[in-house]
RNA sequence: GCCGCUGUGGCGGAAUUGGCAGACGCGCUGGACUCAAAAUCCAGUUCCUUCACGGGAGUGUGGGUUCGACCCCCACCGGCGGCACCA
């Protein structure tokens, strides 16, 4: 009978369903794998061709390592707070939960019928209080270590988004909302900040552990931007105030003719003169309402104005003017510089466009063009010249901390992370703001602070979350008959993933985050397979938690994910990424209903290398389905039974193919070569058409091969083989290395590196020999007329050139 | 602008401690089977040239190193991703 994937897809996933096949078992005496996915925000559009790429690498290696004799925690859940589902709501009067329920449920169906080894009796969901009642556990410790704060910050306000919200740094995007694209405006707002800082050393060192790609290691540094500098404390003339700059080049401080600070820098009021304060006035509130897109766009053209003020330079005592000026930043180092206009190209152009002395201090370059940056003979310098960069850089930090004057600092491009959303549909942050202005704690046996069930969700209009509008639930009373308020701001998305795959590992437990013996048996995460688009925020903001709880010794590892991968991206049949509005979108329900899920898992696997992009094909996709029909019709005739050819007897035919098949299957799929593996055991394959016998355990051993990538066709090729048990704990097939050794070899021989003929030869013949054998080659013979040779370059086992002239 | 990745037949892609470029699949061509078609099985398929044997060119472009380069080095061009006044 032929393959018919709609029977047997339902029959194996039922079979697997009521059997538990895929249940972890704990405290085994087997080595440990833990493959996990990005789980999935359940949006209502329902699963992409591109989840279940990620999903099927991570179950070909389960499914693998479960033959290999290892335990495999292999889970799936929901990362399901997030802004779809409230805006949602707020244009439907709906509750998020029940629009969010609906989702999970269909994309579990979706899953489910992928046929993936999932042990759903592990699902987590981010949503729900048992689970989230542990991310507010975790903000709870971080506030007690003084990471998590309440601070006035300029913050990114999106009025037109949801009714006004406030976003993250990382949510802007050229000035807009990364959704929506709503602009975004500086407001000061209170908010809760976590001081992720503090972790930014060990977020950079530690990345030395893990196996990551080196470029998402090297996009986490660069975001985290560690800068090592000084910092230099400049008097203010006249006053009795300093202001520190940082700089990475404190050599060039011979060269500093001004110095800028940002339009909000504490020291602007106190430092314009009276002749200045009209212009300085009015540059601040233009600076004030230009929105973030407007400040960057004005990048080229940089702007300012003078305070009237001078300050001292310390290591010369030369009197240096103080302007002030928006490519200066406040929120970064001491939101002031030391302006170096010869060796800088941004106070370069500043100077220029002021008229302000540009004073070399180090050879090179042509000032009359730009500033230059690079290394060289210091002068003007005092005691610094004739030195190179690097000396000058130490030798001037030196005088810095002796004169008292400065010191070596470090820097970081990274900021806290804002953590407050001004939203319904995310956990509730638990704390109490009180009348007497004490904020404290819900005290840890109250957790979870249950988000209150609403019927109308609308925008407070204040800029707070919709909570607000909930008295019964915002308005508190202690004990003693003092008023409080509940915190209405809400936790980010970010929130609830950065520890969820530590809840996998003991989700039902109602007393701890997870029981401490399983965290260390499970930990860390050994596969962690999902999309690049979370290469700096997702996988920052996890580590960070990680280490904060490394520290707590609550986990048992520094890092949370020891192995990395990047999928590619699944791009429409016209190579443009998939859209609704391009109609290029492919919707796996139908990809399944047609072809079946085993046909869809092959083809992600086989259509590139897992980490690249490409490119959706019909007709490649087909092919996949065409290749399952044709190992079904090798080893099934008509009648549904086993071929007569699949007999106990080997003559021998298929050894060889055979034994290097399941060697390069083997290392291809531990490295995660799927693409290649799958064309190995198509040779097999084919090579397995041509012959009149097939070994019983080698085609066995291909069922074996195969069921990591089509799990439904292997079990039921399995079955038919007379098995009772599903192939899940079947043990893997090896191969024998001398098995794989040839007598004979060919060798290319070359004339000049071009290839003129081939011959076969013992294996391992010596290169005197090889290379008579080679010279008296009837066909180099030919080449060899009326030439010279003058070399003859002998590579055993693979090639002979003879050089001629 | 800076950083990272990438460029191979008609298409997806294989092959790197430097040693037969194009595995495998798609598509296409031919053969077998069939009344016929589909499906299937078998064979061929980088380009140019040749009746054929053969020969020549060829891994984005231009140089270089080497007996030998898709692979290493230099310069440039195109594509993708990240960052973007971070002092």
């Amino acid at each position: 009978m032929a393959y018919n994937h709609k029977v047997i897809e339902h029959k194996w996933q039922h079979y697997w369903r009521v059997n538990e096949t895929f249940k972890t078992v704990e405290n085994q005496d087997k080595p440990k794998y833990y493959a996990l996915d990005m789980f999935p925000y359940p949006s209502g559009q329902g699963l992409h061709v591109g989840h279940p790429e990620g999903y099927t690498a991570t179950d070909i290696m389960s499914r693998m390592k479960r033959m290999q004799g290892y335990k495999v925690l292999h889970p799936m859940g929901w990362d399901a707070f997030g802004l779809p589902a409230e805006q949602y709501a707020m244009k439907t009067g709906h509750n998020p939960r029940e629009f969010t329920a609906q989702n999970i449920k269909n994309f579990k169906r979706q899953i489910r019928s992928l046929g993936f080894s999932y042990d759903w009796s592990r699902e987590v969901n981010t949503t729900d209080p048992a689970y989230y009642k542990w991310t507010q556990w975790i903000f709870e410790q971080l506030y007690k270590k003084g990471l998590a704060y309440e601070k006035e910050t300029l913050v990114n306000w999106a009025p037109d988004l949801m009714g006004g919200t406030v976003v993250a740094n990382e949510e802007v995007i050229d000035g807009k909302t990364e959704r929506g694209g709503f602009p975004v405006y500086r407001k000061p707002m209170k908010q809760w900040i976590l001081k992720i800082t503090a972790y930014a050393d060990r977020l950079i060192d530690d990345l030395d552990l893990v196996d990551w790609p080196d470029s998402i290691k090297e996009m986490q540094k660069n975001w985290i931007g560690r800068s090592i500098g000084a910092s230099v404390l400049f008097n203010v003339e006249d006053m009795n105030e300093q202001i520190e700059v940082f700089t990475t080049r404190p050599d060039t401080l011979f060269g500093a003719t001004y110095l800028v600070i940002s339009p909000e820098h504490k020291l602007v009021d106190q430092i314009t003169t009276p002749e200045s304060k009209a212009a300085v006035e009015e540059y601040r509130s233009a600076v004030a309402t230009k929105s973030d897109l407007e400040r960057t766009d004005l990048n080229k053209d940089k702007t300012g104005v003078f305070t009237g003020s001078y300050a001292v330079n310390p290591v010369n005592g030369k009197k240096v003017p103080i302007w002030i000026g928006d490519y200066v930043l406040a929120s970064y180092g001491t939101g002031a510089i030391m302006a170096v206009p010869a060796h800088d190209q941004r106070d370069y152009e500043f100077a220029k466009k002021f008229g302000i002395d540009i004073v070399p201090v180090i050879e090179g370059g042509d000032l009359s063009q730009e500033a230059y940056t690079g290394d060289g003979a210091h002068f003007n310098s005092d005691f610094l010249n004739g030195m190179d960069k690097q000396t000058a850089i130490d030798t001037m930090i030196q005088w810095l901390e002796e004169h008292q004057a400065g010191e070596k600092k470090v820097n970081y491009r990274l900021r806290d992370w804002i953590f407050s959303r001004q939203r319904y549909w995310g956990e509730p942050i638990p704390v109490i703001h009180w009348e007497d202005g004490e904020t404290t704690l819900v005290p840890e046996d109250e957790l979870p602070l249950k988000l209150p069930a609403a019927k109308d969700i609308r925008p407070s209009g204040t800029g707070e979350s919709p909570l607000a509008n909930l008295d019964d639930w915002v308005n508190v009373v202690d004990e003693n008959g003092r008023k409080g308020r509940r915190e209405t701001n809400t936790m980010p998305q970010w929130a609830g993933s950065s520890w969820y795959f530590l809840r996998y590992v003991d989700p039902k437990n109602s007393e701890r985050i997870a029981d401490e013996d399983l965290l260390k048996e499970w930990l860390p995460v050994d596969l962690y397979v999902g999309g690049a688009e979370h290469a700096v925020l997702h996988l920052l903001y996890a580590r960070f938690w990680h280490k904060v709880l490394y520290d707590l010794g609550v986990v048992p590892t520094k890092e949370p994910f020891q192995k990395l991968v990047n999928q590619g991206m699944i791009l429409g049949s016209n190579h443009e990424k998939m859209s609704k509005s391009k109609g290029n979108v492919v919707n796996p329900d139908d990809i399944v209903e047609r072809y079946g899920a085993d046909t869809l898992r092959l083809y992600e696997m086989f259509m590139g290398p897992l980490t690249e992009s490409v490119a959706w094909s019909e007709d490649g996709l087909n092919g996949s389905r065409k290749w399952i029909d044709r190992v079904w019709r090798l080893m099934i005739d008509d009648n549904n039974h086993l071929r007569d050819r699949i007999t106990t007897i080997d003559d021998g035919k298929l050894d060889r193919i055979y034994h290097q098949t399941v060697k390069k299957v083997t290392e291809d799929f531990e490295n995660m070569r799927f693409n290649t593996a799958i064309s190995q055991m198509m040779v097999f394959v084919n090579e397995a058409y041509k012959v009149d016998a097939l070994p019983l355990v080698y085609m066995e051993g291909l069922v074996k091969m195969l069921s990591p990538i089509i799990p439904h066709v292997a079990e039921e090729l399995w079955s038919l083989m007379d098995h009772d048990e599903s192939i899940t704990y079947e043990t893997w097939p090896t191969y024998d290395e001398s098995k794989l050794v040839e007598d004979t070899v060919q060798v290319i021989l070359q004339v000049n590196g071009k290839v003129r003929s081939k011959i076969t030869v013992d294996k391992d013949m010596e290169k005197d020999a090889l290379e008579k054998v080679a010279l008296s080659d009837s066909k180099i013979q030919q080449w060899l007329q009326d030439k010279d040779v003058r070399k003859v370059i002998v590579i055993p086992n693979k090639i002979v050139n003879i050089v001629v002239g």
